[in-house]
Formats: C-alpha cells, sequence, structure tokens
DNA sequence: ATCAATAGTGCAATAAAAAGCACTTATCAT
DNA sequence: ATGATAAGTGCTTTTTATTGCACTATTGAT
C-alpha cells in the first residue's frame, strides 16, 4: 500500500511537535492500540481515525492529482 | 466529519473524466455499494479503500498541514 | 548496566466497514 | 410521459477496524 508517506507525514510532525504516541492517543480520541498498529505499519484506518490524527497535529487530508512523473 | 471535501474530489474527478459510479467501482476494486455510500456521505472508508478510488482515478491521498488564516 | 520512558505485540470483545442483492429514486433525452 | 441510465437505500452476512489490557522490546540518559 502506498499509506507510507501518511504514516510517515503523522510520525514525523508528530516528532516535531515532541508529541508521544500516548499524548496523541489522548489529543485526538483515538484509541493508543489503533495508533500504534497504524504508525507501526499495521493498521488500515478509518476515514474518521485518520481525520482525528490529522485534527489534533494540525493537519488535514486531501486528494492530491499525481503528476505524470516520467 | 470534514471529509466532504475528499468526497468532492472523487465526485468531480469521477464526473470529469465521465466515469460512472459503476465504472469506478469496476476500475477500483472498491465495492459499488461502498463507493455510492461513500460519494453520498454516509460512509467512513477504510484507508484502503481510499486509496483504490485514489489510485483509479490519478490521484494520491496526502496530509497538508493546516495553514492559520484568520 | 540500570532505569525510565516510549514504542510495539498477542489476545479478546465489540462495533462497524465491505460487499452483494434487490429495490427505489433521480436525471435526462427523445 | 416513457424509457434508459445513473445514483441512492434497506437488508443481510462476512470481514475487519477499534479498543483495552497486559506484556515485551527498544531507546536514551546517567
Amino acid at each position: 500500500m502506498h499509506s507510507e508517506d501518511l504514516i510517515e507525514a503523522i510520525k514525523t510532525r508528530r516528532d516535531n511537535l515532541d508529541v508521544t504516541q500516548e499524548m496523541l492517543a489522548d489529543l485526538s480520541g483515538v484509541g493508543l492500540r489503533t495508533l500504534k498498529q497504524f504508525e507501526s505499519g499495521k493498521g488500515n484506518p478509518t476515514l474518521e481515525t485518520l481525520n482525528k490524527l490529522g485534527n489534533a497535529l494540525g493537519m488535514e487530508l486531501s486528494y492530491r492529482v499525481k503528476e505524470i512523473t516520467k
């Protein structure tokens, strides 16, 4: 799956803000287990979960048209 | 939820490419019922579903840091 | 090398997404 | 206004995400 970028986005932002998984779980309302699973690449979170995490970190999810990179 | 933008992105792109829900369901491998539910705002799709739809339409999901708009 | 903090995992229960099917509603051209 | 195409809904089963708990592993500082 191509979700590594999303995972990296969350992890990087979380680290930059000096927020632990536990803090983010509390802040976002997402279960700690769910967050751990997502960040370790073992999850398939729902949009609601992705939004909760994004909101807590001041980020939003969007679709971007892929550019033709040759 | 703030997923209206994602819904609009999919619907708009799909319309622009003249693709029906049924065609997109087939192309993406997402069930027709699931797509209908998402587009009608009644769904909470998984990341896998969002990725499948995006891929079929040449789009990718990304997190963007929200700008402070005051 | 030890301790503390943070991150990752196994297991189990509950809630909910995914999917197909049959049906209804809306849209639009003729 | 009829027919055809596309979109939306009710119902159901199966699969899986979410969650908590208890535990292990990793990391980093002293």
